[in-house]
DNA sequence: TTTGTTGCAAAGGGTTTGCAGGAGA
DNA sequence: TCTCCTGCAAACCCTTTGCAACAAA
């Protein structure tokens, strides 16, 4: 893959975020917005491909991206209020599967936990 | 709510559905058609309001809609072959979130688990 | 009769595609 | 030089909205 600017604007912007963003709002923090829209769309798609990013699809039907800071299996903890996210190790569901998987019938190859809540800092502004 | 021939027919396909479907899936099934397409949007919007039924957003970014079969807290398993879907009484999930919450310092206030496997016809059609 | 619903058409808005020009290696 | 990448514009397509006609109660 070629190294261009527009891919270092692309990966400098996720490397900063503390959440993730939609593809407006990377193109909004690239440095002179020097790219055209659909060019992040395609390096996003690519970098997602490559196992870099990770794309996540939240209620509101915008696809957001963020950098797989880890390799493992994790899941993801969103603030409610500020949208920050954080990475969570272990969910703790694997013990369930078992029980699952006999129940249901179903042998389960995967699973998608979203985790929501509020953050630290969010959580000293409202409770005061 | 009024009783229209619109809102019962959405409701029979929803009924009648052993997976989530598409909006364009639902008007496809109601006889004769006979309701347009933004009527189906508004019937869906509001009995997800009503909480009868329940929207699912998959990674086609193409919203699904099941009825809501038990009030109570549950998941999702659906076949990743032919989309059958069945409901998941126990995620166990309650037992790691106290550990979650003291290593993020977030207040974890809800969850969304979505599991994917291979349902049990489609296994024995795989598997021969 | 009153008021919520529907249908049509058009608009909205995030995402994708075609293609010619441009830049990396 | 040879590809790959970018930018522009337009197309796509799911979803929403405005508004007049209609139907449930």
């Amino acid at each position: 893959m070629r190294q261009t600017p527009q891919r270092e604007a692309i990966l400098k912007v996720l490397q900063t975020a503390d959440r993730p963003l939609t593809v407006e709002e990377i193109w909004a923090r690239m440095e002179k917005r020097r790219s055209g829209i659909p060019t992040v769309y395609r390096n996003l798609e690519r970098f997602v491909g490559e196992g870099w990013a990770e794309s996540i699809l939240g209620q509101d039907q915008i696809m957001r991206f963020v950098l797989c800071r880890s390799a493992h299996h994790h899941h993801h903890l969103s603030c409610e209020t500020c949208g920050k996210m954080v990475e969570v190790d272990a969910c703790g569901i694997e013990t369930s599967l078992a029980g699952m998987e006999a129940l249901s019938g179903y042998r389960i190859t995967r699973h998608q936990l979203h985790l929501f809540g509020i953050c630290p800092s969010c959580r000293a502004a409202i409770e005061g």
